[in-house]
DNA sequence: ATTGAAAATGAAAGTCGTTTTCAATTGGCG
DNA sequence: CGCCAATTGAAAACGACTTTCATTTTCAAT
């Protein structure tokens, strides 16, 4: 890892080389603050901005990049080999991965009759995931005031 | 309109009719503050967080989808009989639909082999459209500090 | 090993879109 | 018409993200 970030010309600090680690390990869609707490338990002094800031260098180096999936909170999910898609559960905030290569045959089709460049795919499935699908949720519009699916 | 908020059991007000009418007259993926300005000339005296709350309505009321780009800005999709696909433009931050008819199929059989139960897709490709390409920009890492992919 | 320029860090503050609060107003059923 | 609950508008609160800045650290060149 060191040498990776000595070539692109980052510098190798205790704090960048846990972190790093932390993000790796936790291996998972993490959360700034996820990978914060993850880091605090190894060295309590690292800082908030100290752990986002490489987080976006992960990004920038091509490790990660980032999913939004519309509930606020950026994560950050490790570069695969194979691109993939996102399940997200709206109950438990699951996310589960799925393999895309059956569709990217179509969706670069698509980019090229657009004439449009694609550096990026971003495949996500929402609904709730096995575990959750018999609370036979309905989005009943009738039931609640404007505001009330903000819980939901 | 008015008919369709009673059914659902919510109130028809002055302000109410004119975002709905303004939402769907721009038609095109809005934010919370294009909408607001859009309504403030019929209505100046039209609340920020009335449009805010009215867009989240017409959203419960099925009418409309949220759509997050990553940009932090959360724009909303009229919904449509078929559902579409996003070009986001990274350079323009244009946003153009396209037909995903042909990759439905495959993620719906995704979905059924976890056992998934959706209920929303979201398809976006990012890059370059066909007015912005010619810039020939890189992801080359090496040319920047940690930070400088923000503006970007 | 020492040094100095550039990069990295940590705490705190700033930013900005979203969401809530609350008092006042309004819609619509009885 | 009159009431009650829904709605509104202004302002404040919220919260994740991002920047600032003074200090510390890295590392290449002595």
């Amino acid at each position: 890892m060191k040498e990776l970030l000595r070539t692109k010309g980052f510098k190798s600090t205790p704090q960048r080389e846990l972190i790093f680690d932390c993000f790796f390990s936790l291996g998972k869609h993490v959360s700034v603050d996820e990978l914060y707490q993850k880091v605090r338990e190894l060295d309590p002094s690292v800082g908030h901005s100290t752990v986002w800031r490489n987080l976006k260098l992960i990004c920038l180096l091509g490790l990660a990049e980032e999913v939004n999936i519309g509930d606020g909170i950026t994560r950050y999910d490790r570069t695969t080999p194979k691109p993939h898609g996102h399940f997200f559960c709206r109950s438990c905030k699951k996310l589960l991965e799925f393999d895309v290569g059956s569709v990217m045959g179509a969706l670069v089709e698509a980019a090229h009759e657009f004439e449009f460049e694609p550096d990026g795919y971003k495949i996500e499935i929402q609904g709730y995931c096995s575990d959750c699908r018999q609370d036979g949720r309905t989005n009943d519009v009738a039931t609640g005031s404007a505001n009330d699916e903000r819980k939901a």
